[in-house]
RNA sequence: GCUCCCUUCGUCUAGAGGCCUAGGACAUAGCCCUCUCAAGGCUGUAACACGGGUUCGAAUCCCGUAGGGAGCGCCA
């Protein structure tokens, strides 16, 4: 027997619902964070809802606290649900938590269907066959022991205070098929699912279970998710097969890995969204980079959501498995910076500007220095430049100040003083003194204001030093 | 162990049998611009995992090999 191809239906006509589905049991990492902007563009490219579920049935590693840091996390990088926690709406509640009274019905009515039966082993006696099948060179399945139990012996069992789990059971010799959005056609047989488990011991309704009958029941059309799920989805299509459910279509996008070829999600602290923005990254940057990542764009510059929703293309979601590229994010970190308002900025930075600044002083500040600042740590060290005290002289910039001789700096301080933090001045002063031009003009003159030979354009940052502070400096070398 | 997925420049990718002398972006190198750095402009280096088929013709189709990944959980 064959399952109709799910991707046929009609529910595919009207706008696109998706969703993220996390459940709180750590922080949002780069893998999560890119499912779920994918899942958001396709659902606005194409004028329809994006969800957030939270899927927080094991109370065991769920952590409330987690949750609150996930739906921060996400908030900040601006991947906004159109429903879900805060969000609620009549498909809700979005918290599997607080869903058990609609899985329990359905569980009725699969025990109702024959579809489901009860199984009293225990996790040990599991683990062992597991064990032993593995051992035989057999790949590990449910070996049926309580498929079919009388009436009695359930009782029996049930007697000796044995709550059991609840179990599918799959049907034997059947070909699942469906289209997969990323992957195209794939197909399993029922023979190679053991049958799995839908209910737990302590009545809290599992993944496969839960998952697909959520998605069934808020009308999600679409589920964009990690390669992880694609051996496992036939097991999903089973149960709601059998609830008469109708499965969205699903698409498998490859995991991500690190530098090392590791998948990201196995890896613990550094890949996640929380660590990249405590360096001081942009949601922007992380976001532009995330949208390249295993999907391919003939978009060019840094992107809003909006652009992106517009360029998102399912078709062009990769295959192969997308390295997680430092270098990469940075490029697009220093393309978010640029594009910073001047508000943008100073917020992004208030950490490390000098406390109780004005905002000329900020803002001339910021104009000088943005261009060369990636991470806040950049631009806390020309927070000391400009605001501190006369700046120590590295080695290059001794040279330039040597080379230069008193003159020079007498002239630069008549300059400064006359014009105040004028570029043009005080190198006009010099020029007349000296009779210097280009790069012998300009360096002992940075060399001196900042102690060193590289950095932003002059200019704008002789005008964010402090008028006393450029006289200070020239004049120790006059 | 079994089943499934994947494999194009350093990285992300375009590519659906001839348009491929394999294109783009980022990274990288050189040059230009320039007070330095960054930005910008120009130019360059750099890839179809391997082996067999099929075909007049293969990065594209088939088979195999190697490598990577996933699934087979009372995790999601």
């Amino acid at each position: 027997m064959i399952i109709p191809d799910s991707t046929a239906p009609a529910r595919t006509a009207g706008p696109p619902v998706t969703r993220f589905a996390p459940s709180p049991t750590g922080d949002v990492h780069l893998g999560n964070a890119r499912t779920a902007l994918f899942n958001l563009l396709l659902a606005r490219r194409g004028g329809g809802r994006f969800l957030l579920r939270i899927e927080d049935t094991d109370t065991v590693r769920s952590r409330e606290n987690y949750r609150e840091r996930q739906l921060e996390d996400l908030r900040w990088l601006g991947l906004e649900w159109d429903a879900g926690p805060g969000r609620e709406d009549e498909r809700g509640p979005y918290r599997q938590s607080e869903r058990t009274a609609l899985y329990e019905r359905y569980f009725d009515q699969l025990a109702a269907a024959g579809a489901v039966y009860p199984c009293f082993c225990s996790p040990l006696e599991l683990e062992v066959s597991r064990k032993a099948q593995l051992a035989s060179g057999r790949p590990p399945r449910y070996a049926g022991t309580c498929r079919e139990l009388s009436a009695e012996q359930q009782a029996a069992r049930r007697a000796q205070g044995i709550s059991p789990t609840l179990r599918f059971r799959v049907p034997p010799g059947e070909r699942v098929e469906f289209i997969d959005l990323v992957r195209g056609p794939q197909s399993a047989l029922t023979d190679d699912i053991g049958d799995f488990i839908v209910r737990r011991a302590d009545g809290a309704a599992a993944f496969f279970f839960s998952n697909a009958v959520d998605d069934a029941c808020m009308g999600v059309t679409q589920v964009l998710r990690g390669e992880d799920h694609l051996a496992n989805t036939p097991r999903q299509l089973l149960v709601l097969r059998s609830l008469g459910l109708a499965p969205p279509e699903y698409g498998h996008v490859s995991l991500l890995l690190d530098g090392a070829g590791a998948p990201l999600s196995k890896r613990h602290g550094a890949a996640s969204v929380r660590d990249y923005r405590a360096q001081g990254y942009l949601a922007s940057a992380i976001l532009n980079h995330l949208f390249r990542l295993g999907h391919s764009t003939a978009e060019h510059g840094l992107l809003g959501l909006e652009e992106m929703a517009r360029a998102f293309d399912p078709a062009h979601l990769g295959r192969a498995p997308a390295h997680f590229d430092e270098s990469q994010l940075r490029g697009w970190q220093k393309e978010a910076v640029r594009h910073l308002t001047p508000d943008e900025a100073r917020r992004w930075l208030r950490d490390v500007l000098p406390a109780g600044l004005d905002e000329r002083p900020a803002s001339a500040f910021l104009e000088a220095v943005l261009p060369n600042v990636e991470l806040p740590a950049d631009a806390r060290a020309w927070v000391e430049v400009v605001f501190g005290g006369p700046p120590e002289l590295d080695t290059a910039a001794s040279g330039f100040i040597r080379d230069a001789g008193s003159g020079y700096f007498a002239a630069a301080v008549r300059g400064a003083e006359a014009s105040g933090n004028d570029l043009r001045a005080i190198a006009g002063a010099i020029r007349t003194a000296t009779g210097r031009k280009g790069a012998a003009l300009y360096m002992p003159l940075r060399a001196a204001l900042t102690g060193r030979a590289e950095g932003p354009e002059l200019a704008p940052l002789l005008k964010a030093i402090p008028a006393g502070q450029v006289r200070e400096r020239l004049a120790r070398f006059a």
